[in-house]
DNA sequence: CTGCATCCGGGCCGATACTG
DNA sequence: CAGTATCGGCCCGGATGCAG
């Protein structure tokens, strides 16, 4: 990217940052290390030359670092980037109404409005163990020590069972009435969901 | 700017505010309402068909609006970008060493960096008035009841006065000890600034 | 002078094909 | 699996024109 030539923090982070598809690489390894292919799987739509041409660069201004088991991992400094990536995840919120039918979703971004909606411990929680299926691959969602989170994999003895599509299950948890929540298949009884007490709006 | 295409909060956010140039006209405009050619001014390199496009495009997007004065504002949800801004230029903190010879400067750019390195309030602060020159306009910094910020104009009665390029300005409100920091020009006692407490690098 | 619109060259982006 | 090569098209950047 050609650089802002700006004396000022923040023209400087997108001198680093700034480019098209650099922070949605971040975003794919705030989920742990992880390898070309799988962040390419993560990343529907950019083109195989700008991953590797963004791998290389992130590396070198030293944003993230390739381990020996041929994966990319964010450094300490590219970790700093997590704060980023929620600030404006927070802010876009209201933007996370319906699908579109052109729309790809991947199962593991489920963390980033679960994040949002669950931030910190909140006492009155009660433990809950929720499966979540909504084509990809299955996700447990956790509640446990007032704390939700998001795990990849299918739970061994759910409290409950949500499948259908994404908008639909982020509407359940996140306690709205939408078109879309109607459409999500519920086993177990969908009343233990207020109890995690998600945010308002 | 293309869409990503993503049922994802992140990626629906750089959909809206991802563009070259448009995070830095929000940058501008977190000074206050302003009008085009005063943005133009802060935004030293923007071609003037982009900054017309941009202001087009977060307008009809609800990130900004325009006055009655003709001049643009952030919109109650383009002033949630704050957080955005302030993280990023929290994160890109270690990049600001020194300026390079075609680095550009705007005074009132110094907003970020103090509120970087002053956030939040520090009763131990005394308070005091610093008039602060760098080149293109005068800017005062001021303590007042715990709290540092950054005002435009020269004080009427300062205790302190900087003058000299904006990383050695930088560098020594900050404390640090850099080759900058010697050009700086001081009248008055050096040591006042140390009993604002910047925050550690 | 302010506040843009138009035009045009160059570079980045996106899609696909291909290689070790 | 992990990228590189290639090429068309679009966005960006700089210069210029022009209306209120």
């Amino acid at each position: 990217m050609r650089s802002y030539h700006q004396y000022c923090s923040f023209a400087r982070g997108l001198d680093v940052v700034g480019d098209r598809w650099t922070l949605l690489v971040v975003r794919e390894l705030m989920y742990g290390p992880r390898r070309y292919n799988e962040l390419l799987a993560g990343l529907p739509g950019i083109a195989t030359n700008l991953l590797a041409e963004r791998l290389r660069e992130l590396t070198e201004k030293g944003v993230l670092e390739r381990r020996s088991d041929q994966r990319y991992a964010l450094t300490p400094w590219g970790e700093g980037l997590r704060d980023v990536v929620h600030a404006v995840g927070r802010w876009a919120r209201p933007l996370m109404g319906e699908m579109k039918v052109d729309d790809a979703f991947r199962s593991h971004w489920l963390v980033h409005p679960i994040h949002v909606l669950f931030e910190g411990v909140d006492r009155r929680r009660p433990p809950l163990t929720i499966g979540v299926e909504m084509g990809d691959a299955p996700v447990t969602v956790r509640s446990k020590a007032g704390r939700v989170s998001v795990l990849p994999g299918r739970p061994d003895a759910p409290d409950l069972v949500l499948s259908g599509p994404p908008d639909g299950i982020v509407a359940l948890l996140a306690g709205l009435e939408r078109p879309a929540a109607r459409k999500v298949k519920v086993q177990g009884d969908v009343r233990k969901l207020a109890r995690l007490h998600p945010r308002a709006a």
